[in-house]
DNA sequence: TGTACATCAGTGAACGCGCGTTCACTGATGTAC
DNA sequence: TGTACATCAGTGAACGCGCGTTCACTGATGTAC
């Protein structure tokens, strides 16, 4: 009943700021070793704190690596719409976003687009935030001019939803064309972040680039 | 300088029985839980062994880890080698034998394209492997007809060596479409093995074919 | 303004667990004469 | 063929380590009268 007080109160406030701090080092422990090597008593140690402390900001393990997965998502969705917002939205644009924000944090890449965490199962939310994010490749995809034969035809089962008849057709081929996005972008872009191209005279940025615009033009 | 005993003596053959036992529960392990989950503890507590027993057969868990990078690209080379000597040594060949090979052990697959295990870094013979697998890739490559529009050109800066003048520019294109064919279809592949197209209306089995046709006539 | 109480951040110690690895050993299997 | 010896597979116990997590607690910070 109280309306004077802000909705964060001072202490709230430091509250976050110490969540913010302990996903910091969690990134940094990821960054480092990768995913396994996320441990609550080895941020509590870099944080000077007891790792009985950190309890009282996440009830698990496992709630502080989900977080991060959503964190993630969301991280990769807001760069995206932003980039959108500048008036990068086209498909050239999203791409080279795209390869930024991999190259920014791979750990954080493989995260989202990975091998799954073994023992690991993903909240509900994250799926509706996967969805998100091809809705707005696809969204980038129908403005290409037409189906080019650059791109795969696939049979895919989309059964004609009898409200939606306006523009279903265009929507078929410009997710047909956003998962050739997806795919073909990952593979150059995972095996460089695996370091696979190491020894091999292949420039990753050329190869990402030239497969861009294969996808965006031809 | 005894000459009738067979090089393989009948204590030496048991050995290598027992070695290959440990390797099968250590691809058990991984294939159940990932690379972070093999345990020579386990893999004891399973054989009915003392997990001291194991170290006569494999010095570290290091060293068992690296026997199985190797055996992973030795079974990818051989399943490649042996595909090209049934008669399907072109490209759609290849790209079926390796979408089945990866299938069949997901893990397997990911121990030789995924990212790279945290703190482990793979001896030199593998990169000789990864080499070779790209050599049998680059000599399919070489077989298709000419280069196709589909494919990305991409500048690499390959420097004419003077003493291999004839054919280099053809070896220059089918290495190109070689590392197209693998990033491509590893886009679709590692997506599929982690389960990115679960919610998704796409049979990624139609869209790996749908790629594949496109590399290889196109 | 001061006092009584509730809230909550953080501590220290302990729990059980599984890990990789070492060490001194037992016992069976091979080898040499 | 039998005996003496060497080789080697496998054991049992222990090492130190780091992990996630719980629990009873102290002390500071807020809140209500």
């Amino acid at each position: 009943m109280r309306e004077t007080a802000p909705t964060t109160t001072p202490r709230e406030r430091y509250r976050q700021q110490v969540r913010s701090e302990i996903k910091e080092r969690a990134w940094e422990q990821i960054a480092t070793a990768g995913t396994s090597a996320l441990s609550l008593n080895g941020i509590a140690r870099v944080m000077g704190l007891s790792s009985a402390g950190l309890y009282r900001y996440f009830t698990s393990r496992d709630q502080l690596l989900t977080e991060l997965v959503r964190d993630a998502y969301q991280s990769l969705v807001g760069t995206l719409r932003t980039a959108a917002a500048q008036g990068k939205g086209d498909l050239a644009g999203l791409g080279q976003v795209l390869r930024m924000w991999a190259l920014d944090d791979p750990q954080r890449y493989f995260l989202v687009y990975g091998p799954p965490v073994p023992g690991y199962r993903g909240p509900a939310d994250v799926a509706a935030l996967a969805v998100e994010i091809m809705d707005i490749l696809t969204e980038a995809c129908a403005d290409v001019p037409d189906a080019p034969a650059s791109t795969p035809r696939t049979e895919t089962s989309l059964e004609e939803g009898p409200g939606q008849s306006v523009g279903r057709a265009e929507t078929a081929t410009a997710r047909r064309l956003a998962i050739s996005f997806r795919t073909r972008l990952h593979g150059v872009l995972s095996l460089e972040l695996s370091g696979h191209f190491a020894e091999m005279e292949c420039d990753p940025a050329l190869l990402y680039q030239a497969e861009l615009d294969l996808l965006v033009s031809h």
